[in-house]
DNA sequence: TAAATCAGGGTTGTATGATAACACCACAAG
DNA sequence: CTTGTGGTGTTATCATACAACCCTGATTTA
């Protein structure tokens, strides 16, 4: 339980501990919508902490669209749940369920992208993809040039929908996967795999070129049923049911931030 | 002196404007990844603002995953485009391109929402679904009410995916989406659409009771296609053929947003 | 009486200076 | 060649002060 918090504590700032500190109070509901905070100087002595550190605490939950503050008056918990940031925890995504979500939610934008690619694409888009196609050829397997050559293609197909939110978001979804594949890091590499996955990337390739729309959504599909296969995601598209995720609440205490601080601080 | 902001502007916070400025900066590639930034005071003299205000942008940016600092050294562009939240530029939005990009989006997630929906839904949530449409009924058209129960209805389609990225990633779409139409509000309201937009709900659920996919699929797709109607996104029915762009960033086009939605049926 | 005005306290926004903690580098000592 | 050992620069935090602004309530005015 202590083991927890220190991961928790890795963040070094104060102003980090304070803002998880409120959010937390946010989402526990002990902070209703609508409700307003304590002053900026009764945070201060709350926490121990001077009211610099809490302002800037504010700054990033105002930032992430949790709080909103007006000069002379005070600041306040948003209305409604109305993030303007999309955030993904990362611990979750540890576990098996909430990365196979995610590896979904991937494949549907991949896709799409790819029909869109099809209809869509310039000159410059083939071209950039046939250099990230090249640039894997040219890398040994799994190496760090292979992959940025990987994410390069991928990219370029976003890039070819005309569609800057499809690139913003799919890169988003892409590199959370990416980060969990790297941290799981239990794949193993052959020749056989770099000849396979290339060759799916280059009949994904010849559908968009060939403005092939069925053709490119077929490619990707099996070319993401295959990374999936070989980042250890047996089976597709079953009907199974994936347990919701739960969320777990760590009690973390004021008192315990205080004392913290007020350690760092004795002198 | 590479970094160069006007006068004082009125109306957001000082922290904010000197946010984005340093946000802009790394966007167009003056502060490349990797790159130190200038140090706090420099910053806040350059800016001719306080260090704090500097210390509240960095903040922010350091919480939105954009930069990285530790004590000591200074602040560091964050290496690959990682970023650990995702955000939607607002004023961007109101631009109606973007817009139709943004509804691109969220059509091709809502549709396979539908799909995932159609295979995985378990009684709770068809009860759900019917909740919602029954508010809707009660609900005069365009009344808070009755977005709510749409919004309503939305959420539980995507809780029905069993994909919780899916809920969340669609929720911060659709929202996005909301405040845009909200913004713009010239939607024209009458007794006819009410009794439309309820019927494409209805098609909806019943496909997904039936469990019938491609029934949803085509179903969310007319509601999107019915939506984009209703908020303005309309551009006749000249249906130009999908011919391939060869020039760069070609202006994006309404009939490319119905083409799109249509494509997915083809499977 | 009713409305407008104004003074006061409270809160956030910003500025300024100081100190502590830490990283980096050069240089001397062994 | 390795190891300390300072010095310097930077961030992190603290403390204080003032400006801008909101709210309330008393006071003045029509």
């Amino acid at each position: 339980m202590t083991l927890k918090l220190d991961k928790v504590n890795r963040g070094p700032h104060l102003s980090t501990l304070v803002a998880s500190s409120i959010s937390r109070e946010i989402a526990q509901g002990r902070l209703k919508p609508g409700d307003q905070l304590p002053t900026e100087q009764a945070l201060a002595t709350t926490f121990g902490v001077s009211r610099n550190v809490v302002r800037e605490a504010i700054a990033r939950l105002r930032s992430e669209g949790r709080i909103w503050s007006q000069q002379g008056r005070g600041a306040f918990v948003v209305e409604s749940n109305n993030p303007t940031v999309l955030t993904i925890d990362y611990e979750a995504l540890q576990r098996a369920d909430s990365f196979r979500n995610l590896f979904e939610l991937r494949g549907i934008l991949e896709v799409q992208a790819a029909a869109f690619a099809a209809t869509r694409r310039t000159e410059a888009d083939l071209t950039a993809m046939g250099d990230a196609l090249a640039g894997m050829r040219a890398a040994p397997y799994g190496s760090v040039a292979w992959l940025r050559s990987d994410l390069e293609f991928h990219r370029a197909v976003a890039e070819a929908t005309r569609n800057g939110y499809m690139g913003q978001f799919l890169g988003f979804v892409s590199e959370r996967v990416r980060e969990s594949i790297l941290a799981a890091g239990n794949q193993q590499k052959s020749d056989d795999m770099a000849r396979i996955t290339l060759g799916e990337h280059e009949r994904i390739l010849s559908a968009i070129r060939a403005g092939d729309v069925e053709g490119a959504q077929a490619a990707m599909r099996d070319h993401l049923a295959g990374a999936a296969l070989r980042v250890g995601l047996h089976d597709g598209e079953t009907a199974e049911p994936a347990a919701p995720a739960k969320e777990v609440a760590s009690p973390v205490r004021h008192s315990r931030l205080r004392k913290a601080v007020r350690g760092q601080a004795a002198r």
